[in-house]
DNA sequence: TAGATTGTTAATCGATTAACAATC
DNA sequence: TAGATTGTTAATCGATTAACAATC
């Protein structure tokens, strides 16, 4: 079964979740669970495990459960991640530093290709086996590389302009660390927010 | 009027946005606003503003809309901004750095008042104006200090049981960037999965 | 006053949960 | 076979949107 309706953006977050678990019972050797021992393990019904996964198509066995691994597998298919997508980071200062050299770029669908920087005293050094480039070899890059996702970690004043110019190069995917919202047209937008993180923190401390 | 019911998880993670918007207004010298405006600007509708708005009591006047100086400083109040409530940050490798050196944690309703990590080349050194000590040293620190706040940056093979022993010392919200979950009794747990994220993204650009 | 906009109630929509026939 | 568990349909619940009286 294929995607009949537009997966809900609630359903989507769970996906990852999902993939943790299973990855982690696959190294713990088990063989085969049940939307009720996932569900245990989430905090969430076996029900809402079985809806969600109904999404993408039938995985399970009556009476049998799901096969761990055919479904970590699946999961992982269904996320995109077996194909990586070529992507750069633009902005290589603490924050770009900390993100180009720790996310596992590889294992979530994505291949780091190029590190940019407008600082000059930044361009040259290395970066997560990279070297930095200056923000004027851009254009020739994305037109000669073709990368389709960019890690975004400016700061706010120029990060709406940027993110445009990138979408005008054939950028289609943002992972913005930038600490504002950005909106652009033909391109997929995923903040981390850092900040509004924090103050949700903050409201639930004091509304205990 | 102040809440009636538990306020909805996703009210509260709508407060930061509107937050933003409203500190970006007064940057601006905008005086007021309506509900109309700010969900034009946020992409939502007026109606969900007001609602959301309503949790927490009337800020409002009829015919005229919202003091943007007034709203912004409800909102503050509401998140619990002005009060800056102690807190830790556990693990002080590069993201730990990061995130020490800047997130802006007195505009965000935090005070961060001591740094801990276990390797011993790390303790001494200073990190955001602060000296970094030994984890034999954390016990007796909120004891004193009275930290009700930590920010993990562990690995996620000593988050779960790190963030246990927190709570045991009195800690009451973790801010977790460890690459894994965390479930603990008598503790608010915000996490920011930057995994998930990264995946949530690949799954998009699959999916247009 | 007339126009605008609130706060709130009612209607709609979507997401979660429960129930169950199918079947391994 | 009997027990277990799926995928799916139906019921419930909650969140969003629309409508509107109150009133600045």
């Amino acid at each position: 079964m294929v995607q009949k309706h537009e997966v809900s953006e609630s359903v989507v977050r769970r996906l990852p979740r999902y993939y943790r678990l299973l990855q982690e019972l696959e190294r713990q050797g088990q063989a085969h669970t049940s939307s009720r021992e996932l569900g245990k393990r989430l905090g969430m019904t076996a029900s809402q495990i079985r809806q969600d996964l109904s999404c993408f198509g039938c995985f399970g066995q009556q009476g049998y459960g799901y096969s761990v691994t055919e479904l970590r597998e699946n999961l992982e298919r269904i996320m995109g991640l077996p194909q990586l997508l070529p992507a750069i980071l633009v902005g290589a200062g603490n924050l770009g530093q900390v993100v180009a050299e720790n996310v596992r770029f590889e294992q979530r669908g994505f291949r780091l290709i190029g590190i940019f920087d407008i600082k000059p005293e930044l361009v040259g050094n290395q970066m997560a086996g990279l070297e930095i480039q200056p923000m004027e070899q851009l254009e020739a890059f994305c037109a000669q590389q073709k990368p389709v996702a960019a890690v975004l970690c400016l700061s706010k004043e120029v990060a709406q302009d940027t993110a445009e110019h990138l979408v005008s190069l054939g950028i289609r995917g943002l992972w913005n660390f930038s600490h504002c919202d950005i909106a652009v047209e033909h391109a997929k937008v995923v903040t981390m927010h850092l900040d509004d993180s924090l103050m949700t923190l903050s409201y639930k401390l004091h509304n205990l």
